[in-house]
DNA sequence: TTGAAAGCGCTAACAT
DNA sequence: ATGTTAGCGCTTTCAA
């Protein structure tokens, strides 16, 4: 059964039988207090002491139980990072973002998806604590930011994304949405459009309100429809539109994944993008370049977004006062469909 | 400077200061052991306790320690899924898989990125460890699987996605990838397709052989070029071998988003999909249904394979044998780059 | 049905 | 430079 012929060990059943600090400061002679120093290089240790210890621990394949070191030192290295769907592109590539800055802060990420549910969402940030993760990064649920609250009020470092929360334990990380609405409008205009539609995000009330009140803000006489966020939902909103026969020559969407979807909506209407229709998105995701015609939008670094949002955690959970907001600029990226 | 005219509690700078298992026994009046009792429904106690008990935990808001709980039973309930990236939304498809199946279990998902780098796949690995995973979901790093082997001859539960490896602690869970050249093949041939492409990823030799392996021997003349599975290599790729005026009339290739690539780049020399080459990806993606033309691609149910890879975890974790390898099927999606 | 004691693996707060 | 003691919050074992 074995699969060479090393004497069978006492634990036969456990090969790798996991090594404690103990099992470290015994074989080296010296005790568990000394060994955590090395560990954690605290000073206070010989190099001679120090370089034994580190023998035994390579020899023994030793690796610190940080779930042990969690529970005394009220720290777990770990973020979790909440996010309400992922099969929008977006939200993946921001999830990079947190990921590869947490690792090389020494943070390990948890990772959460809550169907834009309420009731997952609650049960998700529940979980999390019980996990001791040292924050939380998240696009909160539109409706309803009171579970977060909660959690910030026990203590919980949180970072909320695109969305408002006053709160000593919140930091806000945003994109500069208002102004890429503004980009996106003097584009079309500059493009010679003059009646604007907006395809809006019904389930962001919060969210939304950011690009659809600067939208009606500039466009006074705008066309808006709202429809969930999605491709399907865009194309369907889009193409209701087209069929109720209201004009308009210029769209701009919540984001990539609709502006599509009204793109599809408006060729299979007979129409041409962007001879009769311009169409603007937002997020600039990967797909959008490869959309024929490409896509033009809002470009939102994704991850820088993640970094920063990393950062500010480590600066909110290390400080007393909560940092202020950060938000990160977008641009204009032209392609064919305008 | 506090939000209301509730009195200022003892601890005014921790307002929810957590409760633990002996505060809620202390406001009980019975012992800890028996709110533990409770709390992981034992049994072995009176109704009227378990209620009173209940409140209690109610009232303070109590919630158990997961790390405290983990370091005794030696599980933490959590899972590590580990991708090389997250920008081709495959994998974040998968990822949504994993996360809500393990979520239904009462599992917690870690999410990383290994960029398809062996020693970041090292670092991630080495640090999941030390959180104590229960197990460890993965597409592993294609050159080579010994981190992998180490980490399950130590006793870590392993799934293995579309990879092979022969271990008592690894199981795995791939896609019928052969079956699905067949039918890629077979459908290209009925489309009246006599010379056929195929392009291949170069970075993953043992599941390329797979697909490439497939091909070959199904197209023993059939041309096979090798990049990178990305938009822009895929495009590069196609582009040189269509400059190199190989006849070629059908193309196979790696995943969707090569696919994506090769037909930006066919039309782009001025060719026609389908016209004068059809193509067919594979995966299945959201974003082939929106190319232009729609790409005929190899569907592999994404949500399925995750959660099919957590209930190998599972079943891997609880006996004391590992369960056979699963193989899922896939199925062909035609659209008009056919 | 309930509780007391021990200890998971580690670090904090003292020793020395 | 090193060791000792205590205990993080919980479950386990054993006893009542």
């Amino acid at each position: 059964m074995t699969s060479d012929d090393k004497p069978i060990s006492a634990a036969a059943s456990i090969p790798g039988q996991k090594a404690t600090l103990h099992d470290v400061a015994e074989r080296v002679g010296v005790s568990p207090r000394t060994v955590s120093r090395v560990v954690n290089d605290e000073g206070g240790f010989s190099s001679a002491t120090r370089e034994r210890v580190l023998n035994a621990i390579n020899e023994l394949g030793y690796r610190p139980n940080l779930l042990a070191r969690s529970l005394i030192t009220n720290r777990s290295n770990t973020v979790a990072f909440v996010v309400p769907v992922i099969d929008d592109p977006f939200f993946p590539e921001v999830a990079q973002g947190v990921q590869a800055a947490a690792r090389d802060r020494g943070l390990t990420m948890f990772l959460a998806v809550t169907e834009g549910r309420l009731e997952l969402q609650r049960q998700v940030l529940e979980r999390m604590a019980s996990h001791g993760i040292d924050g939380l990064i998240l696009f909160p649920h539109a409706e309803d930011l009171d579970d977060v609250a909660r959690f910030a009020g026990q203590g919980l470092p949180t970072v909320v994304i695109d969305d408002a929360l006053d709160h000593p334990n919140v930091c806000v990380v945003r994109s500069d949405l208002e102004h890429g609405v503004s980009l996106a409008v003097d584009h079309l205009r500059e493009r010679g459009r003059t009646s604007l539609a907006m395809l809006a995000n019904e389930a962001s009330p919060r969210r939304k309100l950011r690009r659809e009140t600067t939208f009606r803000s500039m466009v006074p006489n705008g066309i808006v429809v709202k429809s969930p966020p999605t491709f399907e939902a865009g194309y369907r909103a889009t193409a209701e539109l087209l069929a109720r026969e209201e004009r308009f020559d210029g769209l701009f969407a919540f984001n990539d994944v609709m502006a599509a979807g009204a793109i599809t909506a408006i060729i299979d209407s007979g129409r041409s993008v962007p001879g009769d229709i311009s169409v603007v998105g937002c997020d600039d995701i990967e797909m959008s370049a490869l959309l024929t015609p490409g896509l033009t939008t809002i470009r939102i670094d994704r991850e820088r977004l993640g970094a920063e949002a990393v950062s500010r955690l480590i600066q909110l959970r290390d400080s007393v006062t909560a940092p202020p907001a950060s938000t990160l600029t977008v641009s204009l990226v032209v392609r064919e469909s305008s």
